[in-house]
DNA sequence: CCACTACTAGACCATCGATCCGGTCGGCGT
DNA sequence: ACGCCGACCGGATCGATGGTCTAGTAGTGG
């Protein structure tokens, strides 16, 4: 998607409008009521078209979740700062910007290699860098699978799960004591920033 | 009265086949190429009678991911070790059996509420607050999502990204300087590795 | 022998992603 | 002024899917 070139315009139907009609659909209706006739229905338009624009549905995933990508702000580095506060910060609009759009957390299992996600991955690269890692590879990988794997916990919980999930756990507390007693449903900003704090405060170990 | 109403079912068609069946054929072809009516073929049935025994097909993933969580071996706490060490088996185990079947990655987005599943989470509460931690979820969630993410990310990486990706980058390194220097795809294991020792790093020290 | 339950199957429905084929519009070269 | 070609649009259609309706069959308890 992202390596091949880009058509010249004509500009009544353009691939922005696209991105975004199908970013509101998702929010609407979840990943399950984007359809290729529905999102082309709401731009006035027929679904060939947007075959035009786009050579399957799978791009107008890619560039929709690139786009919430790009809601994350990047923070600026402030001199004296410590190297992990921008680097909670930049993680922390990150996760935001993926619940504000609950469906993305579904759809992260693709290349993420949008304009958008890419400048963030480099911003975090050069944080981590700076922050005296060599190869931050590992590092960057770590803090974005956390993010990723905390977000698509959280969605499917509130999501998917019920009352009926309590109700099922405390019947048979009897077989898993533990979950029974603590629950499993946390306070979700506080667990994440707590998980993200324990990593943040390893590397910061590993670093002397 | 005293005998039993034995109910002998017909046993030619089970829970259990199904769900072998349906783990073979999406290890074989990948999430997309499960259907009903394919698996159905392959137990030398029709797709309708699946449905006796199977409400949706999002049954059948449910059961299918349980499946694999199963493949994970819960270690043995041994006296005197250090608390880390089941938690790093349990998610290097966690980990492995995801990875055995890599469709599972992009299936993660449901609630873990299969018998394996929650007995390895119960596991993994116990060990925490065996640990010393008066409030496990938090440190649960975290390991939980790290490992979600990292497999995530690998398979995604792995799968559908090609060597154009590389290719693609390195021809813009200009824009990502940090990223094409140091490339995205790293040694997973390692890498894998390392992050979870940052996070049970933090934990440690959170410990006191 | 009957009734009932466990189980099976073919035809069918609405819907989906994607394509075929036939258009329409507008700027460019001449 | 003109025509033409590529950018753009859409109705009809294809093959396939998840799921249901209806109509069965086989084995077992009574």
């Amino acid at each position: 998607m992202w390596s091949r070139p880009r058509k010249a315009p004509r500009q009544t139907l353009t691939l922005e409008r696209i991105v975004a009609e199908a970013v509101a659909l998702l929010d609407e209706e979840g990943v399950t009521g984007l359809t290729m006739r529905r999102l082309a229905e709401r731009l006035g338009t027929g679904s060939t078209t947007l075959y035009w624009h786009v050579r399957t549905k799978e791009d107008v995933l890619d560039l929709a979740l690139d786009a919430v990508f790009g809601e994350a702000a990047m923070p600026e580095a402030r001199p004296g700062e410590p190297w992990h506060e921008p680097v909670r910060a930049l993680m922390g609009a990150w996760r935001s910007a993926l619940l504000r759009h609950p469906w993305s957390a579904t759809v992260l299992d693709r290349p993420l290699l949008g304009p958008n996600a890419l400048a963030r991955t480099e911003f975090l690269f050069q944080a981590l860098i700076a922050a005296g890692f060599p190869a931050p590879g590992a590092a960057a990988h770590s803090l974005a699978g956390f993010v990723t794997g905390s977000v698509i916990s959280q969605v499917t919980w509130q999501e998917r799960a019920g009352e009926d999930v309590d109700v099922f756990l405390r019947e048979r507390a009897d077989g898993w004591p533990a979950l029974a007693a603590h629950g499993l449903a946390p306070e979700w900003d506080a667990t994440f920033a707590e998980g993200l704090g324990y990593l943040l405060a390893g590397m910061d170990q590993a670093l002397g």
